[in-house]
DNA sequence: CGATCCGTTGACATCGGTCAACGGACGTGG
DNA sequence: CCACGTCCGTTGACCGATGTCAACGGATCG
């Protein structure tokens, strides 16, 4: 019963949907919009004009620092969407950008509030995966501020690879990763050149194998143990007993 | 025409309520309930019990490591509450708990759901609020990812002072600071000793003057020039021009 | 064919953590 | 009222994890 469409995929893992509300969520995700790898979708600062909802491929939310740094705050995957309020916002606190090549829809405000308002089952779902995200991004600060280089690389690799699985969109098996050592770097405080020391101490441990496109994770359970990874924090049940 | 009541104060600063709106407000906080500092409101792994409001001191969210660390997710202030929608969860992947002497008020599920769906006014200013809130938490990762540690402590220094100001309950002042410098370390993710260390280069600089609970911010200018600190995340126009 | 991006590696510097000790403030119980 | 324990702030000595700088090679693309 697992849906090919990212959106009715996730939502359906968090709570019930009427037939009438998964048509109604192919309708709003019917036509997507491709763009290239590295296309910001929304720039720190702009207006927002609706929500974004991905649909294929990966992308992130980042902020740039006035020195010239960047962080990256959030990968958002298939199924996901940024703040389901930004239309109340009159500017942008980060942008948005495609990690690689992606598929999203923008929705405009009117709809949000139609399918907020006037559909019980898919608000439900939306607030919860909502909920999951601010969880995430807790998560992440405990990563940044508590962990150790290693730890922080690690979990981060549990968490993409467990979420993307969630969606059907297995990345870490040697034949699409989509993150550069300097994506990984700027989404765990650390510098491309010590995620490549990292990750060579990985391989040698036999927990990675692979580099660049071709990272391929060989040991979930050794990244876990590594990275003290407790998938509580997606509030997903079927995730707290995966492998 | 600034109320009395801190989540009024702070919801009228975000959108605008009708007169009935502030009358139920007035009521739904009308019986705070108040705890001694460092009384856990609710733990990780507890059910969600309803939308803490706090109304006088400071909170914190927090997740503890099992390795013993700590991290401080947020502070929350006079007119802060947690999550709207938590009732959907069931159960907290953190923990809250009082920082100072605190008076919260619980407000259950049911007359949450009542403020939200039959008071548009409101409704609007909740989730402006938790955007911000979601904002600052991306700040504080942006913090923690590419900030030295002067910068850090700097940055939570200037946040926390423009947050209290703005709802009337300045702690900066020198007479009521209310965190620890093991507090300040649990935020930032940093040692206690160099909190301390930092302090002391913070006061050689005039920076502040005093410590612990006497905490003085003497050059405010001088430390959000020193965090890069850049108020437009909290998206208050009022403070984009404060001093 | 050159430019560019990305991964890789080595040498070196340093920020910030660890460990340890101490003293003052405060509260509590005898 | 005193003695004690505890929490908090403070400081010094030490060291290791991680950043910085620099160079190089392979892949890809126009």
């Amino acid at each position: 019963m697992l849906d090919h469409n990212p959106l009715i995929r996730k939502l359906e893992s968090l709570a019930s949907l009427s037939v009438e509300e998964r048509t109604l969520l192919e309708q709003v995700t019917a036509n997507p919009v491709a763009v290239a790898p590295r296309t910001d979708l929304i720039r720190e600062g702009d207006p927002p004009r609706g929500v974004f909802l991905i649909m294929d491929g990966l992308a992130c939310r980042y902020k740039l620092l006035p020195e010239g740094g960047r962080q990256v705050l959030a990968y958002l995957i298939p199924g996901d969407f940024c703040d389901l309020d930004v239309a109340l916002l009159d500017a942008m606190d980060h942008a948005i950008c495609a990690v690689s090549a992606c598929r999203f829809v923008l929705v405009p405000g009117d709809t949000m509030r139609c399918l907020l308002d006037d559909h019980p089952g898919i608000a439900r779902a939306l607030r919860l995966a909502t909920l999951v995200e601010a969880a995430t991004s807790r998560e992440w600060l405990v990563n940044m501020g508590r962990r150790t280089c290693d730890q922080r690389l690690a979990h981060l690799l549990c968490e993409l690879s467990l979420r993307m699985d969630a969606v059907g969109r297995t990345v870490t098996d040697g034949r699409e990763f989509p993150l550069t050592q300097v994506d990984l770097a700027d989404a765990t405080g650390m510098t491309s050149v010590h995620v490549n020391r990292t990750l060579k101490g990985f391989r040698e441990q036999s927990l990675v194998e692979g580099s660049g496109r071709q990272l391929k994770i060989m040991d979930l359970r050794g990244l876990r143990a590594l990275a003290a990874f407790d998938p509580g924090y997606l509030h997903r049940r079927a995730l707290r007993e995966a492998p």
